[in-house]
DNA sequence: TATTGTTATACTCTATAACTATA
DNA sequence: TATAGTTATAGAGTATAACAATA
């Protein structure tokens, strides 16, 4: 079974102009009056599971600062390198959003100059998509940042627990 | 350092009915034609982690469907329940977002009249937050359900593993 | 009739900024 | 002057529905 991209967890928001904005604690950085009790919520999974979340898409968006790209484009980015050609509404369907949203994203790498529509030789109706130059090359540095954030996130664990760590996830 | 929830994670979306929407594949159930690439994605800590809360969120979905409930309004509700007389801006910034975001979810909560807000004794600028009646009671069921629904998301490891997945988390 | 891309519309989430009452 | 709550506004993300062109 092909792995997918959830629309729910690709969401974090790159802004119009292309430059993510990760405004933690804008308000003011000091810490509430008194400490507050979480209950039971640091037992769930799901707890955990969000919080690793946040840390890792805050080391995401500070290690794509500067290309416009957030974790969903750069899903779709990579499956565009992989799958040259692909339609933008197969595009949509692995990464798990309406055909309208694979529109919205392609609509941004195009005006990113990262990714062309060109007309199907098979199908008029449809386009296949392709990186330009301008993607490649930023794909090819997304990919060196990316990996290293990667081990970033695991190097405060064995390789060994690195592996345990994706197993289960996949168990959930 | 108390545990803070980002407001990336407890994102998606319950709708202006109360009902939320998973509308999962809701264009067609059909696989696309050809199987996808995915490259390295599947090597990367983060997709990992996103493919498991996309599955977790489903479930969360199901398990609080008719409450009208997201994660983010789950939490508001338990950090309402176990500090009661809470200011709203406090709420907020334990839950990561900012005052207006706050406003909005205690709005809800009011609406959905889960929570209260009584002026606040000591500041006459403030207001605490108060579980309802209902709230008490909703919250009593939702424990229930989320408990069960995280004792779902850990059925396919043992305990020991189950451990193990939150410590390797809180590493990340 | 079904599918591809597209557009229009609507809704949630979240942020910033300005306003008010109070501290 | 700073803070608590509020309101207005704006932008991202995503969904549904309808449409034209094509299959």
């Amino acid at each position: 079974m092909p792995p997918r991209i959830s629309r729910s967890l690709l969401k974090p928001a790159p802004r119009a102009s292309g430059e993510p904005v990760r405004t933690r604690k804008a308000e003011k950085p000091g810490s509430p009056p008194e400490a507050i009790d979480y209950g039971n919520l640091g037992n769930f999974i799901g707890y955990e599971l969000r919080r690793a979340q946040m840390r890792l898409y805050d080391d995401f968006f500070r290690t794509t600062k500067g290309t416009g790209i957030s974790p969903a484009l750069y899903g779709a980015l990579v499956l565009v390198e992989c799958n040259p050609g692909v339609q933008q509404g197969h595009l949509g369907k692995a990464l798990g959003v309406a055909r309208s949203g694979a529109m919205t994203m392609v609509d941004r790498l195009q005006s990113l100059e990262l990714v062309v529509r060109r007309p199907s030789p098979h199908d008029r109706r449809a386009y296949g998509l392709h990186l330009t130059a301008k993607g490649s090359r930023l794909a090819a540095e997304l990919h060196r940042r990316i990996a290293a954030h990667d081990r970033r996130m695991g190097e405060k664990m064995t390789e060994d627990e690195r592996r345990q760590l994706m197993l289960l996830l996949r168990r959930i």
